[in-house]
DNA sequence: TCCATATTTTTATATATATGGAATTATTGA
DNA sequence: TCAATAATTCCATATATATAAAAATATGGA
């Protein structure tokens, strides 16, 4: 991961209601949320949630599908695991026991298949 | 952590130059930088820097100390970890493995004492 | 006490971002 | 083909942020 692209990151998630749609996709998990139904759940006007989602996407963060009317979208795992290494990289030099940094492994992935209606728009 | 606390987080590690300063810290472990070591490594301009220290320091992620004519910063570990905490809380309704994200406890943590002349300014 | 050093605070200016109304595009079902 | 629904893009306005020159503060040594 580029410097620049964690700032695009970073930036993303450093407002407000942002941090609010993602943390609600974090927590949907994969199957992801119709941005209607974040909008209405956040009480967002459409043309700001619409805003905002395509900041998250362009810095990586939440991925997009079309079901039907509806554009799901979904927090993107591998992204913010990503963005996380690159915060802690290298960190105490290499000693991470002296800052107490997770170093261990991810835990086992469980693939999740996603209904396949429609195209994804990156 | 509240997300106001998050907001302001991400927001002083989403700007280039801040970013650097941080990871600078992050890697140069518990003992920290003097301020003008900093902006000479990045070529920074003193009230630049000074600026995005204090925004670092606002937002809970560096500690200064004073070491006679010098500020020492040095990485916050403890405001870092909570964010990455933050950010993953309940993550897949709890189902963690559906995205990867680290579980396990942090490294055992060692203590590194730092030299305690001067005054703590946070 | 005075000077040099390290850093911050103040201030002005330039630039980037957030918001929601109005218009537009895409999809489905009648 | 048309109306209804879901969401986006365009636009204007308000607000926040980054930068560095100049002035101010704190510390240590002569």
């Amino acid at each position: 991961m580029e410097s620049k692209d964690a700032v695009a990151a970073l930036g993303a998630l450093a407002q407000e209601n942002r941090l609010e749609v993602f943390r609600m996709l974090v927590q949907a998990g994969p199957r992801g949320l119709p941005a209607g139904q974040i909008a209405e759940r956040l009480k967002l006007a459409s043309p700001t949630l619409s805003f905002h989602l395509a900041q998250l996407r362009h810095a990586g963060l939440v991925t997009v599908t079309r079901d039907g009317r509806s554009l799901i979208y979904a927090a993107d795992y591998d992204g913010m695991n990503e963005l996380m290494g690159f915060l802690t990289e290298n960190c105490c030099a290499g000693d991470a026991a002296g800052c107490g940094v997770p170093v261990c492994e991810p835990a086992a992935r469980t693939v999740v298949r996603r209904r396949s209606r429609g195209v994804t728009r990156q």
